[in-house]
DNA sequence: ACAAACAACATAACATGTTAATTAATATCT
DNA sequence: AGATATTAATTAACATGTTATGTTGTTTGT
């Protein structure tokens, strides 16, 4: 006879958000050693990216791009500020906005460090396969839009 | 002629982390609001589920099971020791040894919870498909393996 | 023009992530 | 047995994650 205490719990290693997880910290644990030599943190490369694609971005579009909530990314930038890798102005036609760019000193960082993730990054591909990794990105941003377009 | 200037730069969207913490964030927007109003964490949560799992535990074990460093493991068990919702005993045979286990109170809680996240479950299960959502885990835990069988 | 609503960014407060250093107990080696 | 190395857990220090609140500048409505 079936009881409710008989159907067995979805285990730990199905959990969604511990599988995703968990597979994020082996990649960075791939990515973060270059970055620490350098003094910085994932999150510090990931706002140097982004303005090195696209030369000025304001504080909230950095945040968008870099999937950094405003307080973290205020204290990113007035640390990368201070040691002189991005500079800010107010923007002139609305005094809230600060438009952040790179420095050169933040740019020759950049160029430091590109080539050695790049190359880590066709490292994984290689080991994991080029289809794979595409068919990962495809179903990770499905997943995203699937979940996203849900209200609740 | 083709230069190195010409080679686009590998898109940011095209980052394995940033791919796998968005979509991290979109699947924990959907659990983390009902664990809130219980007052606890994601992070404590995985605690309070591997503890109903196995009973008792020790700290190391509990640490590797939810992927969660020890400083701050250590935190969160003396916050939910302090919230009476775990027990610890030291280990007769290892006096280093810390034995975690759930209280009726904490067992209590994860019988209030885990029917509403295991139904946020069957919901992504069901929009995501689940032919999918096992090709991702399988996907992921390939990726985590591949990478982890390497030296560097 | 002026008050109310809104938007961008900063700050506060607390939890967690992360590396290094500490403490205490156990294991190992001679 | 006694010195040394290892191990389990904690603490320290600092960066980030997260929600709430504050500040200032801009927009909207009348």
């Amino acid at each position: 006879m079936t009881q409710l205490s008989d159907i067995p719990m979805r285990h730990f290693d199905r959990s969604l958000p511990m599988a995703l997880l968990r597979a994020r910290e082996a990649v960075m644990k791939k990515f973060s050693p270059a970055l620490k030599e350098h003094g910085l943190s994932p999150q510090q490369w990931r706002v140097i990216r982004a303005l090195i694609e696209e030369e000025v971005l304001d504080a909230t579009e950095i945040s968008e791009r870099c999937a950094l909530l405003m307080p973290s990314l205020s204290r990113i930038l007035q640390n990368l500020q201070k040691r002189g890798l991005v500079d800010r102005k107010t923007a002139s036609d609305d005094q809230r906005r600060s438009l952040v760019s790179i420095t050169p000193a933040g740019r020759k960082l950049f160029r430091t460090l590109s080539p050695i993730n790049e190359a880590r990054y066709a490292h994984i591909t290689e080991k994991f396969g080029y289809g794979k990794l595409e068919l990962l990105y495809e179903l990770l941003d499905e997943l995203v839009q699937k979940i996203d377009e849900e209200p609740t």
